[in-house]
RNA sequence: GGGCCGUUAGCUCAGUUGGCAGAGCACCGGACUUUUAAUCCGGGUGUCGAAGGUUCGAAUCCUUCACGGCUCACCA
């Protein structure tokens, strides 16, 4: 099969590297002892001037990106992801055949170099060859050196090409690296340890959402992939953990879009002795925070919504908003009919079971959600769509729950999380109930997490966040799948 | 799932009314000892996403399919 795909100038390719074999050289070494990264030399070096040389050696190594022949003096730029930087090659320095050989790498190679570091007429920081060492032959042409790679679907296919020849996607990523070390570091600077807890879960809890279902083999049972960790993060703090946080994948076998992926990264965090009002302060710290480390300010533009970081973000509770930002009176004294025919005027779509809060909370992602631009929490959810979450003390069709909203998208999720184990099981049966009548999202029931919170759960706050759309709010992306290294696509045809 | 758009050389893209498949970069050959999108001379390397159909003749028109993008729906 391999055969048949080859273009002239793979065929080229795989003609060098038979040639460099029949001349005894093997093409894909295992090591290179270097003495810099091309970044260190650009920093030692810097004080080097214009036309002097520094006197020094360094031996580096980095992927061919460019290539200028002169005749019998040549430059050569390398790539070692760090940074770039040119090689100079003369025949003077290298003799005719070695000057010949170098020249003669494919742009994609990866070799090694030796030699001194000065800086050229021109400015340009630059290595005057004395050794080189082909260290892997690349036997596939790169993209175009100006255009690079556009194409969105070999961008996201071929993630490894996209990031050698467009520099900006390596600048989301490091954004997005630079993003979770800093969640790891500011929740283990406050007392908050990082643990794992199971992806395959029996039952899948802690949200409403449809999962994927895999099989054991060895139990001969139905396995479902976690679609989020919550109710194990939550037995761990009735464990006695008193602050933990898991900061990983969740998956959820739903539909794929601009902002959804099935496999996606999310932070949850809980935090015994606090309520959703204490997890309100962490999340508005760690974002402001984020904002200043990472994008450098706390005034920062998200397709060309200009927004600011650096106030106290609002607060709203959801009936507020709906009165406030979405211009309707809304409350849980209006009959069912009476809300299902404000949803009809605003178009907003209803299914046969839903309750009272199903149809406020559509009603508000519809008229306010949408329309939020700065960040705005939004307070006091509907009791009927939040099953994990301890009741309003002032209004028990609520709980104490908020999102975090920014440009109408939801970044953080976070209740008082629901203590009381009797309470809890009338909810996961109500649960059951919309289960039983066709909710596939419905949550399952867990008995073995009634029994944890037998034992007590001391009051908690949990938090949850959504981290790839944090990392595309904090580096301007459009599509989560600017922001994930392999988003997921239809597997490619006519493959294997 | 619906709608709209796209798929042509390794990459970025043109391709007129249906009439021999094009450019730039990359690549190959040649010139050039400080260039940096190097320059100059010569060379086009292709299953026009796939399969059918219409036609003397299809990259171009029609049908179906695949993949992707945007969007609506769905969904935390």
């Amino acid at each position: 099969m391999e055969t048949e795909d080859l273009n002239e100038l793979m065929s080229q390719r795989r003609r060098k590297l038979e040639e460099m074999a029949a001349a005894g050289t093997d093409a894909f070494k295992s090591n290179f002892d270097r003495s810099h990264s091309i970044e260190e030399i650009k920093k030692e070096f810097d004080v080097v001037e214009t036309g002097e040389n520094s006197g020094k050696d360094v031996d580096t190594a980095g992927r061919i990106v460019a290539r200028r022949e002169h005749g019998k003096a040549s430059f050569i730029v390398i790539d070692d992801g760090s940074s770039q930087i040119q090689l100079y090659l003369t025949i003077n320095n290298l003799g005719e055949d070695n000057y010949r050989e170098l020249l003669g790498f494919d742009i994609g190679d990866i070799i090694g170099v030796s030699g001194e570091v000065f800086r050229t007429r021109r400015g340009e920081l630059s290595i005057s060859v004395r050794e080189y060492i082909i260290l892997t032959k690349s036997l596939r042409p790169l993209p175009e050196k100006w255009h690079g790679l556009k194409d969105k679907e070999l961008r996201y296919r071929q993630r490894y090409v996209d990031l050698i020849v467009n520099p900006e996607v390596k600048e989301v990523f490091a954004k997005r690296i630079a993003v979770i070390k800093g969640i790891r570091d500011y929740l283990a600077d406050n007392g908050f340890v990082e643990v794992d807890t199971p992806m395959l879960q029996p039952i899948p809890g802690g949200a409403t959402a449809r999962p994927f279902i895999t099989f054991h083999n060895a139990l001969d049972m139905d396995i479902y992939l976690r679609i989020a960790p919550e109710l194990y993060l939550k037995r761990l703090m009735v464990g006695g953990y008193d602050r933990v946080f898991e900061l990983n994948r969740s998956f959820r076998n739903e539909g794929i879009s601009v902002r959804h992926n099935p496999e996606f990264t999310m932070l949850e965090a809980y935090q015994a002795y606090a309520d959703y009002n204490d997890m309100m302060e962490l999340t508005e710290d760690l974002i402001k925070k984020l904002a200043r480390d990472i994008v450098g300010e706390e005034e920062l533009e998200y397709q060309g919504i200009k927004l600011d970081l650096s106030k106290p973000f609002k607060k709203m509770t959801m009936l507020d908003s709906l009165a406030e930002v979405g211009g309707i009176e809304v409350s849980f004294d209006m009959d069912i009919d009476g809300l299902k025919s404000l949803a009809k005027e605003n178009e907003v779509h209803v299914d046969k079971g839903d309750g009272k809060g199903t149809i406020i909370t559509e009603l508000f992602e519809k008229l306010v959600e949408a329309n939020l631009e700065e960040p705005t929490f939004i307070l006091d959810y509907p009791k009927e769509i939040t099953p994990l979450a301890k009741s309003h003390p002032d209004n028990p069709e609520l709980v104490e729950r908020f999102e975090l909203i920014v440009v109408g998208r939801e970044i953080a999720n976070a209740f008082s999380e629901l203590t009381d184990p009797r309470e809890q099981r009338k909810r996961f049966e109500k649960q059951v109930e919309r289960r039983d009548a066709g909710d596939e999202e419905a949550q399952f029931f867990d008995e073995d997490y009634l029994r944890a919170l037998e034992y007590g759960l001391p009051p908690t706050g949990g938090l949850g966040i959504g981290i790839d759309r944090l990392v595309m709010l904090l580096t301007d992306s459009a599509s989560i799948r600017d922001v994930i290294f392999f988003p997921h696509l239809r597997p490619e045809k006519g493959r294997e």
